[in-house]
DNA sequence: CTCAGTGTTCAGTG
DNA sequence: TCACTGAACACTGA
């Protein structure tokens, strides 16, 4: 599920259905993958009767404001998510978590095991969310000091973009989109980025997350110019919607797709 | 049966 | 120490 635009959508669905409220009741599948740092019932223990103040996001991570410490955070891996439902015969499949508060129940489920569940006492300043880069949606820097910050930076613009101590909440999706859009080879090295490239690619990773963060991150509603329609499964025959050729390789560890015609 | 995948972490290397 | 790479993790769905 996971990068900025469907966290972000996480969170708005967790601050409708918790700000303000009491969690009055807390269920827990014991994981001990999942829950990393603290049982389920330890977790569940101290959840439980508190009062939901705040939901904040930084990058791909999440966590509640409680009226007391210490509070949960949340981080959804590949496949994990946020439902909200009222009966508890509609939990799903995959549950880890589910909170009742206000007659609604909410539930963390992950398929793959691959999110975690963590019970800490300051999630801004306490790793991993501490050692978090930049956040687009809350922190982008001035372009003199994005700039400074990729003149260190050898290895490929790409896996840069991906480093979560560099830019929070950007996925092998959104990576390949702003590069393409943006008009830059994957595989370049980021300090060798012209001026003007950089502005670019600054300028369109606010663009790219904004629009999809507006769409509550719902892809069937992005752009058809958007190369991410086109993108997948790795098809020899993929073009995009100017019938340029997409092509497909392992770049930053991860597969990237790219359009040679566009970008250089 | 095999393998890629909207992700992160950590050991190993230069 | 820093920057970087590749493997491990876990498991579904194609």
């Amino acid at each position: 599920m996971p990068e900025l635009p469907e966290v972000e959508r996480a969170r708005k669905l967790a601050e409708t259905h918790l700000t303000g409220r009491r969690i009055c009741a807390v269920t827990t599948k014991a994981d001990p993958i999942v829950y990393t740092g603290v049982t389920a019932r330890r977790f569940a223990r101290a959840l439980t009767g508190r009062c939901v103040q705040a939901v904040r996001r930084r990058g791909k991570h999440l966590w509640f404001e409680l009226d007391q410490r210490p509070w949960p955070t949340f981080h959804f891996g590949m496949t994990g998510s946020f439902q909200v439902y009222e009966d508890a015969s509609q939990r799903p499949r995959f549950w880890k978590l589910e909170l009742l508060a206000d007659g609604m129940r909410l539930a963390f489920r992950d398929a793959r095991r691959l999110g975690r569940i963590r019970l800490l006492d300051d999630p801004e300043r306490e790793p991993p969310i501490g050692k978090l880069g930049f956040d687009p949606l809350l922190d982008m820097p001035e372009l003199p000091a994005f700039a400074a910050r990729l003149n260190h930076r050898r290895a490929p613009i790409k896996a840069v973009l991906l480093d979560q101590s560099f830019s929070a909440g950007i996925g092998n999706w959104i990576a390949d989109e702003v590069l393409y859009q943006a008009r830059i080879a994957p595989a370049r090295h980021a300090c060798h980025l012209t001026p003007d490239e950089v502005r670019r690619l600054r300028s369109t990773i606010l663009r790219v997350i904004r629009k999809a963060v507006e769409l509550d991150a719902d892809n069937s509603r992005f752009p058809r110019t958007w190369l991410f329609h086109h993108r997948w499964g790795r098809n020899a025959h993929a073009v995009t919607y100017r019938g340029e050729k997409i092509i497909h390789e392992t770049i930053g560890g991860r597969t990237t797709a790219w359009v040679p015609a566009v970008q250089t």
